[in-house]
DNA sequence: CTGAAAGCGCTTACAG
DNA sequence: CTGAAAGCGCTTACAG
């Protein structure tokens, strides 16, 4: 079984410089090229990545680290990454974390060892480990889905997400709300979106209860079951669609009607969202998209091109069943 | 910036073979490990993989090729595989193919040139491309949710699973039934779910008109509105957890309110079938379980240890409230 | 356009 | 236990 250049070279009687040329596009006459070409392809020689990224010093490589698998905004993300990375004939190799601090730290420091030529980080938290990590291995980094200052990323509007539901609500007459928010540590679901939901409220005289959950819809169900015991929000504003789903099961759970006795929205715009009943009112995010722009950033990075700092993506609010008239 | 086996083994002052002595765990005393280990702790030293592997003419790496990144089975697998083969200190690298049957195949031989131990493919068909694929590469492959005799694999009990929900629907005492399949194409979830439903009912006097369908919610929103066009089964079993919901919601959108008007059931036990309402009679599969398990297989392929051509995992029925009492 | 040679950063017998 | 040397399969100046 022929493997090596050399192989190819001896049978195509020429050295191995000129295969090498061959296969870089370097110059070769027409006679040679054909002839190497033949033996290529009769032998269905391939390169040895290794050797070749050995001597280059770089691959085509992107890592991409992710929190977890099983998630739509994630795999969305994921697809739009491996598209547009694809189209650019770079490869993007996955390393999953399982919400893991520290395997995250450790997807990078292995990414850098197997010489990638940029990492795009999808996290929810960016600490100082991140940024030493990210300093020292002196590879181009992208954050997608969180802002630091001292990082390039790209995020979803999560302030105007946050408004836009708060306007929303406001119209349809809730003045009695209770927002079911995450951990803080989570600048952008904790934070960004609660705030700017807040803001849509300065000025009137509703009264809000905040709350804090976890990511999971059995974590939200019980969230809502304590709300519901203790107060009557005519609406539960959640910071992801699984919370909302979770509120939903509870509220269910207890024969409390979806949107007559109670309104839910979320943030999200899941596919799911649109099957289920009543359908969801909640700000679809740019999933898909975002990763194709974040396999496009991290690109211009790799190649040291210009770049803005964040690159921000709209969100839409989807005005469906689950917010009644007051 | 130091980088390389020769600078750390001139800086601790011994020769580099004794630094990859060291590295790869070979004799060394006492007094030199702790030198180099010194040095290369200070110098952030980290080998060179490429080079590694170059030598070693091995990597700790298994390709997983999946058709889809967005589907729940797909998530929990991976979640499983990659789980699995880190603690067994083998690395995950996944292809995504977007469904398309050529990108499959060129992700196989691209794994190929990468050198990667081995192979662990989700397919959804397998053709003659696959399997010379899998003869040239001369690299351990292991399918996972499909069967083939010349490959090695891991599958769901499909046809239990159909004769299972068939069991349950008969019980239930339906004998109107609309089965909503998808292609033959595919032997798993097209043939020996349906198969095994069909066992089933031998001998009974059901009445089952067989339909065939899309993957996509949406398809089977389209499929289940024709159904109920022409006919009037009091039951749509489905080939998957996505189709019933489809078939759910078109059923909401024709005001036919399930399970009183219309039961359905599924395949696969999703999360999102037990939040929504009503909940989804399904037949769980225990997705991430078998992502573990083909880690295990894949590695004892690696390892050249004996192993069955086929390791079949059980099903469980889950019985909720999508299915009335006839 | 083409080839000989050096070198990428490791590992692996082989001596000592 | 340790080191010198060869070699893994490529690429890249450098000559010609």
């Amino acid at each position: 079984m022929i493997k090596t250049i050399s192989d190819i070279a001896a049978i195509a009687g020429v050295a191995k410089s000129t295969v090498s040329r061959y296969l870089n596009g370097g110059s070769v006459s027409q006679a040679t090229r054909q002839r190497i070409e033949q033996v290529i392809k009769e032998h269905h020689y391939v390169p040895n990545t290794f050797a070749q990224s050995l001597k280059a010093r770089r691959t085509n490589i992107i890592g991409t680290v992710v929190p977890r698998l099983d998630s739509f905004a994630t795999s969305q993300t994921l697809m739009g990454i491996d598209e547009e990375l694809r189209s650019a004939n770079f490869q993007m190799l996955i390393s999953n974390t399982s919400q893991d601090m520290e395997r995250e730290i450790e997807a990078i420091y292995d990414f850098a060892r197997q010489k990638v030529s940029g990492i795009i980080l999808l996290a929810a938290q960016v600490n100082e480990e991140h940024l030493k990590a990210a300093e020292e291995i002196n590879i181009p980094i992208l954050l997608v889905g969180q802002e630091h200052s001292q990082l390039y990323s790209l995020i979803h509007d999560d302030f105007h997400a946050g408004y836009k539901i708060g306007r929303h609500v406001l119209e349809m007459g809730h003045r009695q709300i209770a927002y079911l928010g995450v951990t803080e540590k989570d600048i952008s679901v904790g934070i960004r979106r609660k705030e700017g939901f807040k803001k849509s409220l300065e000025g009137t005289e509703c009264s809000v209860s905040y709350y804090e959950t976890g990511f999971r819809m059995t974590d939200a169900m019980a969230a809502a079951s304590q709300i519901l015991d203790e107060s009557t929000p005519s609406i539960i504003v959640c910071a992801t669609d699984n919370i909302a789903l979770g509120v939903m099961k509870a509220a269910y759970l207890r024969q409390i009607v979806i949107p007559s006795d109670l309104s839910v929205t979320g943030f999200g715009g899941y596919d799911i969202t649109e099957i289920i009943h009543p359908t969801l009112t909640t700000v679809r995010y740019f999933y898909k998209e975002a990763g194709q722009a974040a396999a496009r950033n991290i690109i211009k990075l790799v190649r040291d091109e210009e770049m803005d700092q964040v690159t921000m993506l709209d969100t839409e609010l989807l005005e469906r069943e689950s917010v009644d008239k007051r």
